[in-house]
DNA sequence: AAAAGAAATTGATACAGATCAATACCTTGA
DNA sequence: TCAAGGTATTGATCTGTATCAATTTCTTTT
């Protein structure tokens, strides 16, 4: 990949949006890029946290394994997006593991010549804040959902963000496959089957393979709060 | 409250414990402490978060409240502990409620003269990384264990890392009462009082009122880990 | 195009935990 | 000392969802 594509992502990324250009090229000094293969272990749980990957291209899941071999999907992370940045700062190691879903391009910081960079720059820092501060947002929401709300509402609500993101546009491709859309909302396979069906009965949504459409948004926004369905 | 003591106990938390006497005298001066009753609501969920408190006596209960009533519990802050500074960064408004549960001193900061001063003290910056940085771990786990373990698990996990925090004591007074530690732990105070009797019959724990003694810490470790009782 | 494999659906069953209701227990104050 | 209000326990019931198993549908490979 080369510099000047590398340094077009950076600018275009959360983290490192808010730098001029002669601080991009710094930043990418610190670290080097890497391809990696559809399925590579970029980290696990428990590792020492050595540093960070930002996304280039493709995509990353970071999920939560226990032994028996279930496992919880806390984030799909898309390019632009830093994966692993957290634990660096707390001097812990990694929490959670990650992993590509598709070939991917990645670039990676190491832990001491980054942490040591923002120092002199305190816009980067803020904006690392900035970034942590948005994932805690999302992981409270999440938590909130599982302790408090059952799958149906879980769904409704993944749907309504998918929407936003898409700027509002009804028709919906998803950017992950059923099975893992059930273990970033906490359930089964089988249980997100059923609980489409039944909102495609109750007329809020027609599913085609992973495409869907929301006939019924204002229902599904009230389904997301309220969680009973029709 | 006197600033000798403010700067004490500012001294000796995670988020301020490594600055300098003149770095601390200087944080004082961009806030301004006060005093809390019991119940008083610090911010709720929604709101534009202006700024930080650090607390500085008492209990603080962080919590999502559903429009049925049922709330969540995300964390128990005490002394020394930030309340809201995350969101700060993102310029999103408050992702939860927080409210007294005791009489507390508080001592806060507004968002605009902070953010400014983080400019100056990167190894404030850095210090705060840190704090977002082990919030989110707390909270990965959390997701992990609302998702794919069961009550007795996590009560098991709760008491372990209680346990750890008195230093391995086996004799534990809880911080909360047993309707707060169900909320946190993300069940109803019926269930958590049933699970406790069984693990008293299954010979883990010894409780009356609320202390309890831990009679077996490998059993229920064990139940940490593999989630099944006896 | 056929075969093999993966992903998704559907059905039947079992169980953890929520909920509702009633009772017991402990404070705290009058 | 008794009342009163909160906190905790116990019992009975109901329901959402996990789980196991069996197909069906789609995707990929050869």
């Amino acid at each position: 990949m080369k510099e000047a594509e590398i340094i077009e992502i950076l600018a275009g990324s959360l983290l490192f949006g808010g730098l001029e250009d002669r601080a991009l090229k710094t930043v990418l000094t610190l670290g080097r890029s890497r391809a990696a293969l559809r399925g590579e272990l970029l980290f696990q749980e428990g590792e020492a946290a050595t540093g960070f990957f930002v996304l280039l291209s493709g995509k990353v899941k970071v999920f939560k394994a226990t032994f028996e071999g279930k496992e919880k999907i806390l984030h799909i992370l898309g390019p632009g997006e830093p994966v692993g940045e957290a634990p660096m700062f707390g001097g812990i190691p990694y929490p959670a593991s990650a992993q590509t879903l598709e070939p991917c391009q990645l670039f990676f910081l190491p832990r001491e010549v980054f942490i040591d960079k923002l120092k002199d720059m305190p816009e980067l820092a803020l904006a690392m804040l900035a970034v942590l501060s948005r994932r805690l947002r999302v992981f409270t929401t999440q938590i909130e959902h599982l302790a408090l709300k059952e799958v149906p509402a879980r769904l409704a609500a993944y749907l309504n963000t998918l929407k936003e993101e898409c700027g509002g546009e009804t028709s919906l491709v998803l950017p992950l496959s059923k099975a893992q859309l059930a273990s970033l909302l906490g359930t089964s396979p089988e249980t997100l089957s059923r609980i489409l069906g039944r909102m495609v009965t109750a007329g809020y949504l027609n599913v085609t393979g992973n495409i869907l459409e929301i006939c019924d948004p204002e229902g599904l926004a009230q389904v997301a709060e309220e969680g009973r369905m029709e």
